[in-house]
DNA sequence: TCACGCGGCTAACAGCGTTAGCCATCTCTC
DNA sequence: GAGAGATGGCTAACGCTGTTAGCCGCGTGA
């Protein structure tokens, strides 16, 4: 376990890499359930069937999505980290967590929800991405609890479901508080 | 806001009661992709289109399952905290939410993920689930926090996303103890 | 020169939600 | 009892999805 060095990335062709970014443009733009291969390809200036040439289906598109995804939080958290006084850790941490995943919303929710496709992703990636949660807390049942706090609360914030007129801002405060040691 | 009488429920014809059942057990038994109108209807000896002559579409379909999902959620939180002592009320009231969480995995991700079906739901049926928290907490704020931390981590447990081998046991825990004033 | 692979293409398939239109049966009213 | 209308089935079909098969033009290396 070394958090300190970014850990390795897939290899991509050339064209791979403008695909990506292109299902990237488009999962932001549109939404999830509009990134379609044939939406895509579009964009590409392409038919759908050439896409299975650069990539096996849709899910390894969206694989590699998430490994851009995972990097980005990644090295956003390490960052707010190296700034931060040590007392302050825990409340910087779920600041720039939150700032992160309520600016890319799509590509956060397509990068942790439903099953992770850890066999496409690089070795390291999704431990060094989460690596900050510890270094905050320096205990790795309350690191865990911490990140499903933060990811409990960006996912609701997203969907709208906490009640309408609720002050987040206060509510995130409040948990950063619980999560601080006294 | 009265948190102790259960909310109306919507009303149903027989058929639907059935339709919604089936429709239960298929979520459950074959997972969310595989609610399909026309799996759904074989499963009651009909065919696709004869749904439509109960159900506008398939989201309302789904916003049935979402009214029943948090009904027996906000059944289950109240009925635990009913017999737990005040200086118990957060450790009880997350088990029981885990606890029921995790006997229903697809319907509990079908509530809780993407956006309300508000407008189907009767009235004051999500704030009544949802009360449990303020009644554990006393602070709307700190209530609002502990949803979000109980919901990461059932939606990070359901989707496997911890570390293998994480005793997710101490977790909960670890989060119990961050959210219970010392 | 020639083989070969890269990266496009069209046609097509199965499965999805959904609509249109038809028809048998049951019930209520006169 | 007879007709009317609602109820709840049905088939056919549409446009969308991911995906495969098979074809072809072009650039590169032997």
């Amino acid at each position: 376990m070394n958090p300190d060095q970014q850990p390795l990335r897939t290899s991509r062709t050339p064209r791979a890499v403008q695909i990506v970014a292109a299902a990237r443009d488009l999962l932001e733009e549109r939404g999830r359930d509009e990134l379609t291969m044939r939406a895509l390809a579009e964009r590409l200036g392409i038919r759908a069937p050439s896409l299975y040439k650069h990539f096996r289906n849709k899910e390894a598109v969206e694989a590699a999505l998430v490994e851009d995804a995972l990097a980005d939080m990644g090295t956003a958290l390490h960052t707010a980290l190296a700034g931060a006084s040590p007392t302050d850790r825990v409340p910087v941490l779920l600041a720039a967590y939150r700032r992160h995943a309520l600016a890319h919303p799509a590509l956060y929710r397509l990068a942790t929800t439903g099953p992770l496709p850890r066999a496409a992703l690089p070795e390291r990636l999704e431990e060094w991405a989460g690596s900050p949660f510890f270094l905050a807390t320096e205990d790795p049942h309350l690191a865990q609890a911490l990140w499903s706090y933060a990811h409990g609360m960006v996912v609701l914030e997203l969907d709208d479901r906490f009640p309408g007129g609720s002050d987040l801002d206060l509510t995130w405060q409040a948990g950063a508080r619980a999560f601080t040691e006294p």
